[in-house]
DNA sequence: TTTGTATTTAACCAAATGGTTAAACTATAT
DNA sequence: ATATAGTTTAACCATTTGGTTAAATACAAA
């Protein structure tokens, strides 16, 4: 009577991942079901019998992929940490996700790109707003207490988000043009987990 | 016999403006010929009669947009002008590019993204990639003259680039993220100007 | 007036695509 | 052995979409 366990799971797994893979490479238009059914060695009528509909399954696998990406890292800026070391723990710790799941910040970027509004309504609740204003008003008070050189609070946030965020989205364009293979890149990632805070934070001292 | 200067110069621009808008909101797969025709205040037949497909149509623009994006960019670091000076240049004239046509940069990033040697083979010339080897030997140089803090060169152009395309691409997340209008967000952009080369001279002085 | 280009209208076509359905087969649990 | 869920096959449907065509119209130049 359930044999659910192990066999929905690992279809259900590997129609979300090829899903994954299909919709964050062309999107949610440029997306075929036929395709992400063959990239899970399925067929069709089988994928629309787990998922009804692509809308269903491009919710899903979105709803997911977001999730992931934000809880945590606000978190850090209410550690009682000195402000130094969480501007560290927080590129460190955002470049690392990023590493282990490249696709995340490409696919929330273009979803939000296509119909922002509707997305924002949908997947952003206010809690996750009010963390982002705390960061905000810790960056301007230690810009005020002199303990950073003096930057409008948001262009630092807009920094931060800049470097740690950025390689990642433009990543076919970036590593094309600096001419690195696909090895020496993620080197270059793996570096940055240090050597972006490192940047940062040479900028901002005092 | 030849009205064709005026009339066709106004339609085809309409044309071309229309589709821009409709391909960098919605891309490739997702925009419509007919929503293209709408936006452009005529009817599908008219538009085919000017750009004979969608493709026809798309490559048009993009090359267009492209093109737009590099030269005159590179050039700047051949310049015979102190290297925090060239920094400042780039950044602020690169800013400034983009501030006028903000579509630029997702345009191609995400047109990038959904097959990127199909695109870097048709539309980045060799010439282009010696320039930006030439920077990064610059970067190189500079660091082991000792006028900047040791860095590794890749690194300090993933931050520039980072630095100055990333609010525009992401503008969408982050102007909701950070709860500012689209008049304050344009002011941010302003101010980012002076701001990001600010940030950047800062962080790599030794 | 004639001629040629720009433009509209409206119908049409073929292909792709999301989605459905029914029947059959497999394998497993009870 | 029987029921049940997973899966395949294959046909099918409605809609969308890129693209075409032919006829009519507007309009400016010659």
């Amino acid at each position: 009577m359930d044999n659910t366990l192990v066999s929905d799971q690992s279809t259900e797994q590997r129609i979300l991942e090829a899903a994954r893979r299909v919709f964050v490479v062309k999107g949610f238009a440029g997306a075929r079901m036929q395709e992400i059914a063959d990239a899970a060695g399925i067929n069709k009528a089988l994928l629309h019998y787990y998922f009804r509909s692509k809308e269903k399954l491009f919710e899903q696998i979105f709803r997911e992929a977001f999730g992931r990406l934000l809880p945590g890292l606000a978190e850090i800026f209410s550690r009682p940490l000195p402000f130094f070391r969480k501007i560290e723990l927080f590129t460190e710790t955002y470049i690392s996700l990023v590493i282990e799941q490249p696709y995340l910040p490409v696919f929330v970027l273009s979803e939000m790109h296509r119909n922002p509004d509707d997305f924002f309504q949908k997947h952003i609740q206010p809690e996750m707003l009010a963390s982002i204003r705390q960061i905000g008003r810790q960056f301007a008070e230690a810009a005020q207490e002199g303990l950073i050189r003096p930057i409008d609070p948001r262009q630092l946030m807009l920094n931060i988000m800049s470097l740690c965020v950025f390689p990642f989205v433009g990543r076919p364009m970036l590593q094309r043009m600096m001419q690195v293979n696909d090895t020496e890149y993620q080197q270059l990632m793996e570096a940055r987990r240090q050597s972006v805070s490192a940047f940062i934070i040479q900028a901002i001292q005092p």
